[in-house]
RNA sequence: GACCUGGUAGCUCAGUUGGUAGAGCAUCUCCCUUUUAAGGAGAGGGUCCUGGGUUCGAGCCCCAGCCAGGUCA
């Protein structure tokens, strides 16, 4: 009989996939993490994770298998919370959650498990793991979005590995959220009616703001309202010698200076800000909303551009250097010199867009098909084909 | 100095022939959402520059003053 460990976080998705695996035949154990935290920046609930973990005892307790906590803290400090401080201080807008499952989830707890004796982890995310046929020493495999696409949560395991996946069980992925609430409240599970968790995998809905404070120093600057006119946005594309020229073309970003726009209030750090933000600026009297199109954290100044459609908002060709391009699937990479049809996103719960991936020495060009709001460096973009997430990598 | 235009929610403004005020943006709350955003719904918020006058009744009319911008000498 195979072991397996399984997440319990106390929420009812993992709560299922326990049983799942159980009826599965699995000899199943109960781990449940304990992570960074720090009550002093949560919104709400006092003190989240001591309900989580005595919900997720309690599950364990009903689906009659052994349960254990371990407390990955200190590493969560080390290669989350550091590396998302990190990222806000350079002005980029890190993704905690997609490095928390490459790093701890399927890595440092990964680990724990094996060392428990156990064949394989499993979570409660809504996606799919399938071999590819006919592949053998070693057996290739799939991440295939969630059978559910209004819970799909693929996007957030696309820095996983061959390795990792493995290792993986997700047993969930066939289900609706509906199917597994059923499920749950069938089995009369303590987490059956209990709300989806919400905000960063470790920590909870926190104000972001609030939370970077931490170490984030507030500094006044000033937000610049960039006009539709602004003189970038005018340039006419030349004739390209080579799709190379057109992807470096296209791919450049707008370097604004204060004296592009006009002033039109003040912020406590733009390092609090991310692209694509409307609110927080606090900046009232203009006919649309303004959006937030770059962030300068070197001179500390936020642009911003009015409504919804502005250019400044728009690009179609982003970046992925050479060292952060990830292929889940490392037999369907593509060569410097080759091209791929894939569709992708570039941020989680986003429809997948059509787009063409180059491979080049600077490292992999995504060129969506049609201009793409808010690109943000630092956030992931995955792509797919079909509904398998075959790679991905950071936006610079 | 004279004249003109304007002073209405935090901001930008709308307010018909006088009947105690509205819209966008901002803010707050909720919903959505295991990132950051976005998106959806709702709420709060006004000594209508000040002081007089006319009127049953004035943000709207009259007078004076203050403030801002402009024009002409």
């Amino acid at each position: 009989m195979k072991t397996v460990v399984v997440g319990l976080s106390g929420g009812v998705d993992s709560s299922v996939a326990a049983y799942l695996l159980k009826e599965q035949g699995y000899n199943v154990i109960g781990l449940f993490m304990k992570n960074w935290h720090d009550d002093s920046v949560t919104i709400s609930d006092d003190c989240p994770w001591l309900d989580d973990s005595n919900d997720a005892m309690l599950v364990a307790e009903k689906l009659n298998i052994p349960f254990q906590t371990v407390d990955l803290s200190v590493e969560y400090k080390d290669k989350i919370v550091d590396y998302m401080f990190n990222e806000y201080k350079n002005g980029r807008t890190p993704n905690p959650d997609i490095l928390c499952n490459r790093e701890i989830k399927f890595d440092v707890f990964l680990k724990i498990a094996l060392s428990l004796g156990a064949d394989y982890v499993a979570t409660g995310h809504y996606c799919r793991k399938r071999t590819v046929e006919g592949s053998s020493n070693p057996e290739i495999y799939k991440l295939l979005s969630g059978a559910d696409s209004n819970k799909d949560q693929s996007y957030f395991l696309c820095q996983l590995s061959q390795a990792q996946l493995s290792k993986t069980l997700f047993p969930i992925g066939e289900l609706t959220k509906p199917e597994v609430r059923a499920i749950a409240a069938k089995l009369n599970l303590v987490t059956a009616d209990k709300k989806d968790s919400q905000g960063l995998c470790f920590i909870g809905k926190v104000r972001l703001p609030d939370f970077l404070q931490q170490q984030l120093q507030p500094k006044k600057g000033q937000i610049i309202e960039i006009p539709q006119t602004h003189e970038s946005y005018k340039v006419k594309q030349p004739a390209f010698d080579s799709i190379y020229d057109e992807l470096v073309f296209r791919s450049k970003k707008t370097n604004y200076s204060i004296t592009d726009g006009k002033v039109v209030g003040t912020h406590q750090g733009a390092h609090y800000f991310t692209k694509g933000q409307r609110k927080g600026l606090a900046v009232g009297g203009t006919v649309n909303p303004l959006f937030v199109i770059d962030t300068d954290v070197k001179d500390n100044i936020i642009y911003t551009g009015q409504g919804k459609n502005h250019p400044g908002l728009y690009k179609s060709v982003l970046l992925v250097l050479p060292s952060e391009v990830h292929w889940v699937r490392p037999d369907l990479a593509i060569r410097v010199g080759e091209s791929l049809k894939v569709m992708s996103r570039i941020r989680y719960r986003q429809h997948l867009e059509s787009a063409f991936l180059y491979a080049t020495l600077d490292g992999l060009y995504v060129a969506f098909d049609s201009p793409q709001s808010a690109i943000t460096e630092g956030q992931f973009v995955a792509w797919y084909l079909g509904d398998e997430l075959v790679g991905s990598g950071v936006i610079s």
